[in-house]
DNA sequence: TCGAATGTCTAGCAGTGCTAGATTTGCCTG
DNA sequence: CAGGCAAATCTAGCACTGCTAGACATTCGA
């Protein structure tokens, strides 16, 4: 029985492993630096022990994708300001930097189309916790519309604002101006 | 000189040919089909043939982007309403039906990194074209607000709404609720 | 008709994700 | 403590990728 658990856990420390070092080597290099072979490699294991582990490169990165949502979903709770302050600027900045500082993060989270369940399936939970902080920073600026509504409505410009960005579409130096702009055009001034 | 001048169109329309051939095979069954060498069979050449017309596969997929940028212009302009109507929406629902009917198109244009200039540099007139679009359809609601920036905003809702629709992240049946709401809060209502 | 230049193809390299089968490892039993 | 067995792990390889060097064919001008 101890065996067993031992076991257990080495392999569980073995998945966070390979799911670790995916991750910084996607952040360090880009998602296309990360192979099978230097994964491998950077874990000190051969090939074949990743597809023990999971079905396939798509699962790790999904994995690492999960995982990301939950440390977005952390942070934008950690931004969360003291009453009185806009939340929703608040929500806006913390998922703008996350998105800026850890592209590869957010790359694998929001624009590879890994398949997470996003729909009426099962639905991980940091993805849940990451809406739901959404949800909360648009909350006290809904009024009459509709709550969820107009939280897909503000994450879309998020990830709009993010990607453009990211991809070098957008004037660098307008960066403020346009989050400033988009603020006041949800807050319904 | 005739002779050169034949030799020059029949270069310029294989190169069309190749251009055409790898939007054919990305819409058909996505971009991770098309390879060179399928590329090749399709154009009925062999693969160094591509290489003598674009440096490689990058080269061909922005092609196939700059090209979708002038057709994404043309039918926004061409779904510019008669006077009176809102041309923020008109636009809007022409870029989201485009996205949403050429997802293969739109992702090479401005999901996938092909390095497209985009900032200072030489940008190509088809990208300057459906800028322009966006523009002049934002101008009449942009009022006090700088109009370059409120189309910057604009183009962010739209392509992460066009986004996180193709990856299945919004819920379906409120599509148009969230168009709505998001062209009421920029129009300033 | 021949030589040369242009154009095109064959064959191959180094890399990818993934896997079958051999090999080693570490456990439990006699 | 030795032996056998099962589980974990690795080696080697497949079919594919983007890309290219060098052989081959074609077409032009003299």
């Amino acid at each position: 029985m101890t065996i067993q658990n031992r076991r257990e856990r080495e392999r569980a420390e073995r998945h966070q492993l390979i799911i670790d070092a995916a991750r910084e080597l996607a952040e360090a290099e880009g998602w296309e630096a990360v192979t099978t072979r230097r994964l491998a490699e950077k874990v000190e294991y051969s090939q074949p022990v990743l597809y023990s582990h999971f079905k396939g490169k798509d699962a790790i990165v999904r994995a690492v994708a999960i995982q990301g949502c939950g440390e977005l979903a952390r942070l934008m709770r950690k931004a969360r300001p003291a009453q009185g302050e806009s939340r929703l600027k608040a929500a806006a900045v913390a998922y703008l930097e996350f998105a800026a500082k850890r592209p590869a993060l957010y790359d694998a989270m929001f624009v590879q189309q890994v398949d997470i369940p996003f729909g009426t399936d099962e639905v991980p939970q940091e993805l849940r916790d990451a809406f739901g902080e959404l949800v909360a920073a648009v909350e006290p600026v809904a009024g009459e519309r509709d709550l969820e509504t107009l939280t897909e409505v503000f994450w879309s410009s998020l990830h709009g604002i993010a990607t453009l960005t990211h991809g070098h579409r957008l004037r660098p130096d307008h960066h403020e101006a346009r989050l400033d702009l988009m603020l006041s055009a949800l807050q319904g001034a």
